[in-house]
Formats: C-alpha cells, structure tokens, sequence
DNA sequence: CGTCATGTGTCATACCTAGTACACACTATG
DNA sequence: CATAGTGTGTACTAGGTATGACACATGACG
C-alpha cells in the first residue's frame, strides 16, 4: 500500500510542475494549516491529519476524498454515519462482500442504482 | 435513538434478575475494566469506552457487538478495513444505499450470498 | 450483628491528537 | 546582489481519551 504523505508530496510536486502556486507554503496556507506540519505530513513525520484536514488537502489536489481518508487509515465520518443507522444490516453487507471480486461488487452498485425499490 | 450507557445497564440488569453474577463489579471485573469506570459508562457520565472494550461488554451481555458499536458512535474496525482496501467501490455502494428500505439491502445481502461469481 | 458485596464519588494520570509558533538555511529571480 | 519564497528543524501546547486507585455509604446474607 502507498503511504499517505508521500503520495501526497508526489501529487502536489507534480501539480507544481505545471503551477507554481502548489508549493508545500501555499497549499497548507490554502486549506488553513501551517506550512510546516504539510512538510512534516508529506514526509510522514506525523501521523495523516484530521479527516476535515484531509478532505480539504484532498480538494485542494483534485483527489478523491475516500481514496486519501483510506490512505490515511480512515473512512469517511459519512459513511461511518450511513452504517450506524443500520449497524446489522450493513455489516452483514459488507462483510459478505469483502471477497467478492471488484466486478461483482459493481455488478450490485448498477443493480441498486437501477433498482425499482 | 438509544443511549449507549443506559442500554448497558437494562441489559446488565435484566440478565442480573436471573444470576447474580451479573453485578457491576463482576461484569467490570469478567471483562477486565474498573467497576467504577463501567458504573459511569452506564450512567453516561463518560462517553463510550474504546472499541476493544465495547465488544468484550457485547459478548460479555450476549449482545451484537456492531450494534452496540453503533451505539457508541463506532464502526467495527474490521468493517472499516475492508472499506479501505477498496474507497471507491464500497464508498459508492454504501451512499448508494443510504436511502434503500430494509428489505432492498436485505435483497442485496442475499443475492450476493446466493451468488455465482 | 458482623461482614461481605454493591454502586458510586473524588482525584489523579499517561498517552494521544492535531496541531501552532518561529527561526534557519537554501534557492531562484529580477 | 538583494530579496522574496521555499522546505524544514525544534519546541511547545490545549484538549480529549481511557482509564486506575481508593474510599465511602448502603444494603443483603448467614
């Protein structure tokens, strides 16, 4: 598994290519964090940041939330939300799940989208 | 929805009125924590306790940990790995879901049982 | 009646989280 | 060459998390 910090660092050196405005100074100042706790996150000195930290530096790179809160250790207090309305139901769910292979469980993301429920 | 603490403490008592074993020293004591630490989670005087904690109390009353993690404002560590390794797919489904009735997840749960992938 | 168990109040603590503040050395640019 | 910007090292901290230790008053049991 990637780590968080330096796919971090790589994605926002690779923005800087093209835009000097990605600097590790500009874009903690941006998403309101100090400069030096981005260098030490990318470097992973620290431990990822808050999950709203992570977000907004997710935004901030044009990346998928969801894909950085995982790098980071976390999921989504949305979903955490979702599931704990039906804590059953959904870990039944989700544990059934955990072997099926990606396309089977996109096969059931289309069926529930297209579901007459 | 139901407090964590005080659902403790119906259950506790309930299994109290058949075994007296059942107090609150000797659950706190079975399950390794201080008996006045569990006497304030029952009373919600502090918040929920860790999750390793929270599931030795669940099969300590007979209870469905998720549930009681659900409670507490939690969701099962295991659940939330399996989300990680794969953000996109599950974060997808799951919002899919939010919305769906009981009985369409449940349709879900056993087609993908059921399945033949 | 003694003693054992019960629930709870008070006080203390170790560790973690999520950062801030500031100075310093290097680099690039006009 | 000045100066503006860059990344990073060191030091610090407010607030929360998850308990532990111990004493005390009450109630039940033999």
């Amino acid at each position: 598994m990637t780590q968080f910090g330096p796919a971090i660092r790589e994605r926002r050196e690779r923005l800087r290519r093209d835009d000097r405005r990605y600097s590790v100074r500009q874009v903690a100042t941006r998403i309101g964090i100090e400069p030096a706790y981005l260098s030490k996150i990318e470097r992973g000195e620290v431990a990822p940041p808050s999950e709203a930290t992570t977000v907004r530096l997710a935004k901030e790179l044009d990346q998928d939330p969801d894909v950085l809160l995982a790098m980071a250790g976390k999921v989504s207090g949305d979903l955490q939300e979702i599931i704990r309305k039906r804590p059953k139901l959904f870990a039944e769910l989700i544990r059934q799940l955990k072997e099926a292979p990606d396309h089977a469980v996109l096969r059931v993301v289309r069926e529930v989208r297209d579901g007459d429920w």
